[in-house]
DNA sequence: CATGGGAATGTTACCGCGATCATAAGCGCA
DNA sequence: TGCGCTTATGATCGCGGTAACATTCCCATG
């Protein structure tokens, strides 16, 4: 209770306890026998005094450290919280606890965020993408610990990946499009060479037109601000320079859903004269004036199971290795389901 | 590069390249003189390993932990990621690193992440709010490091604190649409018994309309679910019940967007019949047809001023121990500007 | 009544690193 | 040549716990 500077250690509780600190230690952990009266007895001086345990200590004596390191591009746009939660959901039924590590979708940062994350021996690492430098999946090997890379199944995973596959998104979202009949398709996106899942859902996109001999008549991308306003304001443009089009597919749900507002603003029957589609699924939609057709990314899921295949390793349990989600397409009121 | 089991140490580098594991460690942390043969020797050698150093057992040699606990409520809400870039800008400059934890707003879950982050003896923390359980204050002033209680300065904390008064925001909230001449106002928010910010605006919000005979009219609180579409649920309620209405005060800008959009599909003349305001400042107002009346919650500035305490604390300076921000009221579209 | 065995507790030896002090090597200068 | 001083490197110890083994004590059993 009171300030005190040394901090206090297994030691000062066996003292105000009269029994050994390894006893003291057993009763902190809930391990081995320990009578109930001595238990009764350290407990009480544990409160008392204030005592919390050293993990540092606790860890590198029993060579186990209970983080799981969760490595992801940001946290500003709902889907990565989203993930985390799924996460965190899981993980609080076990012992193991997520620490996480932003890299703002750069590879450098990326290496020294697992560099620095890996140098706490954690127990797990569940990390975003399939992309990372060299250096990145060399120290990930080396780890020796169970790895989930998430979001994504395009591509090659260093050990586990849990995702949806984004090209396949694209693909299907393209489909759509064009069955329900729409020619002149315009796409709108961040840009974030970087971004590598917005890029293959593009590629899926576009090779599904190609195959159809419809090319993506404009396209435009934004970098920082308001998502919202860039949708808003990238519709605009859109429009301005190519008022044929009679679709717009957005890379994201917000700037959807700013040209959603935009469009309705302006009188545009949406989906008759112009169609809108945008990605991910975000809960923000459901207050829109009318829901924008979207392709749900299966965020919290994709915790779930990322999380999930870390407590099986974690516990020596083997658990699939792969596991590819199947986002599932919402028409919402601005596409035509043909 | 490859699959190893044993982790690697100091010794395994100091083996590779013919030096004591004490040398290895200065070079390895930029401390103390080394020759430059030397260095290249150890540097090269610890690449080739693939060597990362582990911090657990550093910061038990060494009694120093580069962690500040960040302890906040959400993640899922615009404002605590924003107040964590705060926070991790500052410290990017630093030796510090901030780690999260997320207490969904529950005192005894604060309680459990709280001793979970002391029991890791970071250098400091920054907690979100001043109500804590009384065992959480008690393991604050014992852990005797630095303490930032930030968003809110109605009340005494622990150590030091970084906010804004929330019911001077309520007051002044409460002032700018009493002077605009609104007279039948509806509250509408969280039903969070546990979000004493959002209480606390709603009390100073009350206490100016009670100085000038005005009573709130009518309110509503939600709770889960997405805010927009609760926003627009709840204006409609509101405006059923109460067709004499002529203000809403939103509890958060989220619903106060949800309000607007509602209400501009209605073909309501906003803010002629009707005005509204929310809280936060958040980015996402911009892309909305109209712009929400709102209050900047400063939340960057929050976590920037938290994060510079806790930096300078730990490099011994001594730093203010208060700040408090003002937050600037801004009248958007929304609210007549008297 | 001696004995085996389990329950309760203690002792010892690290875990991987860094603080500290000791030592060795190089160097200018009288 | 030898002295003292700086620079480079190494040896030792301990941080605060836990694993593994050792010890004590008690009781049921033949």
């Amino acid at each position: 209770m009171t300030q005190q500077n040394r901090s206090l250690t297994l030691r000062d509780v066996s003292e105000a306890s009269g029994v050994s600190e390894m006893t003291v230690s057993r009763v902190l952990r809930n391990r081995g026998d320990v009578s109930p009266a001595t238990r009764e007895k350290v407990l009480s001086a544990a409160k008392e005094l204030g005592y919390v345990p050293n993990k540092i200590a606790g860890a590198l004596a029993s060579q186990r450290v209970n983080l799981v390191a969760v490595i992801i591009p940001s946290l500003s746009n709902m889907v990565f919280p989203e993930v985390l939660s799924g996460i965190s959901q899981v993980l609080e039924d076990t012992e193991l606890q997520p620490v996480v590590g932003v890299t703002d979708y750069l590879p450098e940062k990326e290496e020294k965020v697992l560099y620095e994350m890996l140098s706490w021996r954690p127990s797990g690492v569940i990390i975003a993408g399939l992309e990372h430098t060299e250096a990145s999946r060399a120290m990930l090997n080396a780890s020796g610990i169970p790895v989930v890379e998430i979001m994504d199944t395009d591509g090659e995973p260093v050990d586990a990946m849990v995702g949806i596959s984004h090209r396949r998104a694209g693909r299907e979202m393209a489909a759509a499009i064009l069955k329900a009949g729409y020619k002149k398709i315009a796409f709108l996106g961040t840009k974030m060479p970087l971004d590598h899942r917005a890029r293959k859902r593009f590629e899926g996109f576009t090779e599904v037109l190609a195959k159809s001999g419809v090319e993506v008549v404009d396209r435009e991308f934004y970098s920082g601000g308001s998502a919202l306003a860039k949708g808003r304001e990238m519709t605009q443009a859109v429009l301005e320079r190519s008022p044929d089009v009679d679709f717009i597919y957005y890379s994201n749900d917000m700037i959807g859903a700013g040209g959603l507002l935009y469009l309705l603003e302006k009188g545009i029957d949406v989906p008759g004269q112009i169609g809108l589609a945008g990605f991910n699924g975000v809960e923000l939609l459901q207050g829109l004036p009318r829901q924008l057709a979207t392709m749900d990314a299966c965020r919290r899921e994709i915790g779930i199971k990322a999380a999930e295949i870390i407590a099986a390793r974690t516990e020596g349990k083997d658990k699939d290795t792969t596991v590819t989600l199947a986002p599932t397409i919402s028409f919402g009121d601005t596409l035509r389901d043909a």
